[in-house]
DNA sequence: AACTTCACG
DNA sequence: GACGTACGTGAAGTTC
């Protein structure tokens, strides 16, 4: 077919999109040779799913894939340095580039390169020539030196995150349309490209010039007329400069091509010579897929060496078999289930899910139970389906064919607690839960979502599916199929049982092919330790602790509610007034619009979507400026706002969590939810009650220790800079721990050359926030705006406090080399957190650096309060007390009266002693400890 | 569903 | 030398 009107041209920035699936994915070699085949996987993964994708009528009709060749271009005899600063090629990726060429013909798709030409030139010269003949053209990739090309029937698509770009994502990104992009790129320069621009004028300058002058030429010519001095004479002086780097950043449309538009007709591929290829790349998993696609026999597999030959980074990927959902069974009486609990005793495994009423576990009742032994073979055991209509008294019948629950609870549980057979779960401690409260304590355990994050913590969620998609290249049946979303929404009992097979035993039959998936990678990831010491032991630990739950006094919470609405609703009469105007005051636009275009108020900021910033600190501001009535309007807001926040988050909202059964408070922590480690509490989240306002404090006051018990609290000291001074080994903070003395004041102490004793409030505050800066990856910029000092002040502390602890430079570059070179950083106990991002260009890299530099602190300090955790049970069996709460830093305790200083001792014991024996700290942990009737008084 | 704001460590 | 800037979370309310 000749391409034209109504063809729609496919173009795949191959080159891009392998440096990015060979940053993004964990190095994958070929288990025969060693040969690295990392970047060629996700290649050939992606190029599969592409071809598999449903376009409906849209789909593509022409589709090539167009290769960088070369490292010299015509854009090297403009200018010598352009991409001078490039890094050299990976080692491992180098040899990855032609078998990617080899992977796009064996695909059957056109592969395309150009001597002298970059990939974006032949990209350019195509989609000019596809619009030309009448043709749509979708780029697919997410480089924006690509997005000049963007409109007239040209769009990208960027595959990572899904997201088409067409000319209002454009826009966005460079504040002009495509066809001035290239004038804003001349006038920015590119840092990655080495292309010089104009200095000191990035996009958002740039942008603003382009659309004040029309186009880059009319604003060079008129560069005279430019109001700001040193702008004005930037652009004066640098034209030539920016003239060459227009010539850079444009792409050449006319690049001499050999082939045709006609020549890029999509094919199908061969099936023998795909999978021909992908076998002898030892993908298995993708040959299988593409073996059953074409309803082939996949090639024999080629020989591996045995198990005890091999080095343990070869371990084989697991046979990859189809899903059949023909073949889930419904397990409808005894028998039917002492078969399948017989194969799960044979075999030492058994892969369980649970189907359950509600997501909140303290309250779901459960109505089914999926099973699984083998991949594919995976059954549904229904035990609480109702029929649809409820019957007068509200309940409802049950569906015909079910066993009675308590037998099968019966049967099910010696299997459930055999310490022979480990049963696999997604997100086990839901499961462990369902079953605790059916009397029966499920042990051992696997679970894949913690397998995976273990491994990859940082690369992507550990959610079903999410996992299944990624590692099985499967999409389950979604729970909105059965049970529909929003208003219309029905529960799980309410399915029907042939429907609920099809998708409880989905699940079991995920789970089980995840754990084979996940399991041999485990050691090869060095992801072991930390798996088995902190996260497989945490599930039960935590279960207990949302099982236990806090108590918590409604009638305290009720009357602060009614307190803080009648003070809302005086403030509210006063803002109106001050308003001149009937708002709602929780509006933030609203509000910005009244004391920024109304009264006039300085200092306002628009942010993306365009509405003015009125957070906390732009309020301040304005209260303290001259502007009487803007100032005396935001002083009320800022009052109403933290009476509204009390009200609605924690007195009205914690009442609403009290479980009626219990009388108590169940949140739920997940455990894979923070890459750092860190555990994160939703449901309500009890890990930000207030504290730092004594308005919000006294609600701690409504957390209360049970009859005849107390709570107690044991925190750790400034957790986080004790793992800064032993990791980046910084001798004078050590010894101020050692010794006891005030870290803050011990840091101000050194920087300002004045003594301990006798220090002023405010420098030491200062020398605070640097601590404080430090852990998070400090700039002058965030310590200024935190302190609300210069700029140029804050560099200076900066500067000072680099001198004096030199450990912190060299930790920071340290550990910025470090994920830059693989991927992931490490804490002292093993954890691995990727940073994905961290070689990206853009103001990504700046966020993925900082992100790099605290994941090791901040991830440590959670390493060691898990390991606590885990251990606490043991060492506080003997005492009447038990674990109810984590924040962070600190555990709180619920116990007999009579016990505390027991408790305490116990406790804090495992807490400071929590880092061994796996680390040595060249410094002491210490933990602070209080007790009281209520949180408040404890804490 | 996205965005803004604000509570915690 | 310029980018855009503190790290990690969850929930509620408004707006689209």
């Amino acid at each position: 077919m000749a391409f034209g009107k109504g063809c729609h041209l496919h173009l795949i920035d191959g080159s891009a999109y392998i440096f990015r699936a060979y940053h993004a994915l964990p190095p994958l070699t070929r288990k025969s040779d060693g040969l690295p085949v990392g970047a060629v996987a996700g290649f050939c993964n992606m190029l599969w799913s592409e071809l598999q994708k449903d376009h409906g009528a849209d789909g593509p009709t022409h589709i090539a894939v167009i290769f960088d060749k070369g490292s010299h271009t015509f854009r090297n005899d403009l200018y010598d340095l352009y991409k001078a600063n490039r890094d050299e090629m990976p080692e491992d990726l180098r040899p990855q580039m032609p078998l990617t060429r080899e992977a796009t013909l064996a695909f059957n798709i056109a592969c395309k390169e150009l001597e002298g030409y970059e990939a974006d030139d032949i990209i350019a010269t195509l989609a000019r020539q596809a619009r030309e003949a009448g043709g749509r053209v979708t780029i697919i990739s997410s480089d924006k030196d690509l997005m000049q090309l963007v409109g007239g029937g040209v769009e990208m698509f960027d595959a990572m995150k899904n997201r088409r770009i067409g000319p209002e994502e454009v826009e966005e990104k460079f504040g002009v349309r495509p066809e001035r992009v290239i004038d804003v790129q001349a006038l920015a320069g590119d840092s990655v490209d080495n292309i010089p621009g104009a200095p000191g004028i990035g996009v958002k300058t740039a942008a603003l010039l382009i659309n004040e002058f029309g186009d880059l030429d009319t604003l060079l010519a008129r560069a005279e007329e430019i109001k700001q001095p040193k702008r004005r004479q930037t652009l004066i002086e640098k034209a030539d400069q920016i003239r060459l780097s227009k010539r850079l950043v444009t792409l050449d449309q006319d690049t001499p091509l050999d082939f045709t538009l006609d020549d890029l007709e999509l094919r199908d591929p061969e099936p023998e010579v795909l999978m021909d290829f992908l076998n002898q790349m030892e993908f298995r998993a993708l040959t299988r897929r593409v073996a059953d696609h074409f309803g082939a026999a996949p090639p024999p597999a080629p020989e591996i060496a045995p198990v005890s030959e091999r080095a343990p980074e070869d371990a084989p990927a697991p046979e990859q078999a189809a899903f059949t959902p023909g073949d889930y069974v419904t397990i409808r009486d005894a028998d039917t289930l002492e078969r399948w609990l017989d194969q799960a005793r044979a075999r030492g495994w058994l892969a369980v899910d649970t189907e359950t009423t509600s997501l909140d576990e303290m309250q779901a009742d459960l109505v089914g139970v999926s099973l699984c032994i083998e991949p594919g073979q995976a059954g549904y055991l229904p035990l609480g389906h109702t029929a649809g209509g409820d019957d007068l008294f509200g309940g409802s019948a049950p569906q015909p064919g079910q066993m009675p629950m308590a037998q099968a609870l019966a049967l099910l549980k010696p299997v459930l607690e055999d310490p022979a057979i480990l049963k696999i779960g997604q997100n086990m401690k839901y499961d462990f839960k369902i079953f605790a409260r059916h009397g029966i304590r499920v042990a051992p355990i696997d679970d894949t979502m913690l397998l995976s994050y273990a491994m990859h913590a940082g690369l992507h969620g550990h959610g079903m599916d999410a996992l299944s998609d990624r590692h099985l290249n499967h999409q389950p049946i979604p729970i909105k199929e059965l049970i529909g979303s929003g208003k219309a929404q029905i529960t799980f009992d309410k399915v029907e049982i042939d429907k609920a097979t099809a998708y409880a035993a989905e699940d079991a039959d995920v789970t089980l092919r995840l754990w084979q998936a996940f399991k041999p990678q485990l050691h090869r990831l060095r992801a072991t330790t930390i798996y088995e010491t902190e996260e497989r032991p945490l599930v039960p630990v935590l279960a207990d602790m949302e099982m236990a739950g806090v108590r918590v006094d409604t009638s305290v919470l009720a009357r602060m509610s009614n307190a803080f609405a009648q003070k809302m609703a005086g403030l509210e009469d006063e803002i109106q007034q001050v308003a001149g105007q009937p708002f709602n005051v929780a509006s933030p636009k609203q509000l910005g619009e009244i004391l920024f275009e109304t009264m006039g108020a300085e200092g306002g900021k628009k942010g993306k979507t365009g509405a003015w910033g009125t957070g906390a600190d732009v309020l301040e501001d304005i209260a303290a400026s001259e502007n009487e009535q803007a100032a005396r309007l935001a002083g009320l807001v800022l009052d109403w706002r933290q009476i509204a926040k009390l009200k609605s988050t924690y007195t009205d909202a914690l009442q609403t969590h009290v479980n009626p059964e219990t009388g108590r408070v169940h949140t739920s922590y997940s455990i894979a939810g923070a890459n750092t480690g860190r555990l994160a509490s939703t449901d309500p989240n009890l890990q930000n009650i207030p504290v730092r306002s004594d308005e919000g404090r006294r609600i701690r006051e409504a957390f209360v220790a049970g009859p005849g018990m107390r709570l107690v609290s044991l925190d750790y000291s400034q957790i986080e800079l004790r793992i800064l001074a032993h990791v980046a080994n910084l001798p004078e903070m050590k010894q101020a721990f050692k010794d006891g003395i005030d870290i803050h004041a011990m840091t101000a102490a050194e920087m300002f050359g004045v003594p301990v004793e006798g220090m002023d409030p405010a420098i030491r505050r200062q020398a605070k926030a640097i601590n404080f800066g430090v852990i998070y990856g400090i700039s002058g910029f965030g310590l200024a705006r935190n302190l609300r000092i210069p700029r140029a002040e804050a560099q200076g502390f900066i500067d000072r406090y680099f001198e004096r602890f030199p450990g912190i430079r060299r930790y920071m570059d340290e550990t910025v080399n470090f994920a830059k070179e693989h991927g992931y950083v490490e804490t002292i106990f093993g954890r691995r957190i990727h940073t994905p991002e961290i070689n990206a260009k853009g103001p990504g890299a700046g966020f993925a650096k900082r992100a790099a530099i605290n994941a090791p602190i901040q991830g440590a300090a959670a390493d060691i309060i898990r390991r606590a955790m885990v251990r606490m049970p043991d060492a506080i069996a003997d005492l009447p007390a038990r674990m109810l709460l984590q924040v962070h830093d600190e555990l709180i305790f619920e116990v007999e009266e009579g016990a505390e200083e027991a408790l305490i001792g116990a406790a804090r014991a495992v807490m400071e002693g929590a880092a061994e024996p796996a680390v040595k700290l060249s410094l002491p942990l210490v933990v602070d400890g209080g007790v009281g009737h209520s949180w408040a008084e404890a804490h």
